[in-house]
DNA sequence: TCCAGACATAGACGAACGTCGATGCATATG
DNA sequence: CATATGCATCGACGTTCGTCTATGTCTGGA
């Protein structure tokens, strides 16, 4: 039987009182971190950006060379977001001569897109 | 063509050097800024754990009464989360009564879904 | 060997975020 | 009507984020 008296708080009454049969499981706090680790890198205009131009890309690589004007951002702040995309997991990086060249990991989405996959709604409530 | 020249800086000299061919047209920032929205509400655990929970519950949708415990949240704090959830038009609210009662708008979800489905690299580069 | 260019890092700063306790508002119940 | 309760809002606080300028590091070419 689920009791929901974790917190310190115990909101014991309304567990009688209201529907008491939409008791579904909690998602643990380790997978949920995880995945907003995920949602958080793709939580910026500019990074979706970025990540959605190098997936348009040949091969879902390119060098970000001339990205910094495109986008209105300069070099350091281009350097920051696909950081952020790289310690997510999303992108992975290559160095060829003086340039870097970026390819997504699309293998990195699988989580995010099985957790969107949420269930339809079926039976009733209360 | 296209030409790198928007945010007053000037890399045109990459232009010709490094990958000529991996040019992709760039996302609108409107729709980028769409997006972002949403992701945005999705990056924090608990606000993971909360729809997850509403998605397996009967139809979707449960009233929060009992959650403030068991995610060890404050009942501003879930207010505020779900609040967010609400804003980026991920729930819908639904007052019976003396309680709230939350339903997931799957719907809300294709926009995202559809972007990360991104085209698996085919070409090659450079 | 030295210089120019591509990228990363450091430091700074304002804005937004997540959390809380305290309070206000509306509604069901005695 | 008075009271209790579920929820939203307010004000505050520390943390994280996104952006910039300035500087460092490494590589290729003259």
């Amino acid at each position: 039987m689920r009791r929901a008296t974790v917190g310190g708080m115990s909101t014991t009454t309304a567990d009688e009182v209201c529907c008491p049969g939409a008791g579904a499981d909690l998602l643990p706090a380790a997978s949920a971190d995880e995945l907003a680790l995920v949602f958080k890198a793709l939580a910026d205009p500019t990074r979706i950006r970025l990540l959605r131009y190098l997936a348009e890309s040949g091969a879902g690589t390119a060098c970000a060379c001339h990205l910094p004007g495109a986008l209105g951002i300069t070099q350091p702040t281009l350097s920051f977001h696909m950081g952020k995309l790289h310690d997510a997991g999303l992108v992975s990086r290559e160095k060829r001569g003086r340039w870097v060249h970026w390819t997504v990991r699309t293998d990195a989405l699988r989580g995010v897109r099985a957790f969107l996959d949420l269930p339809e709604p079926a039976g009733e409530c209360c």
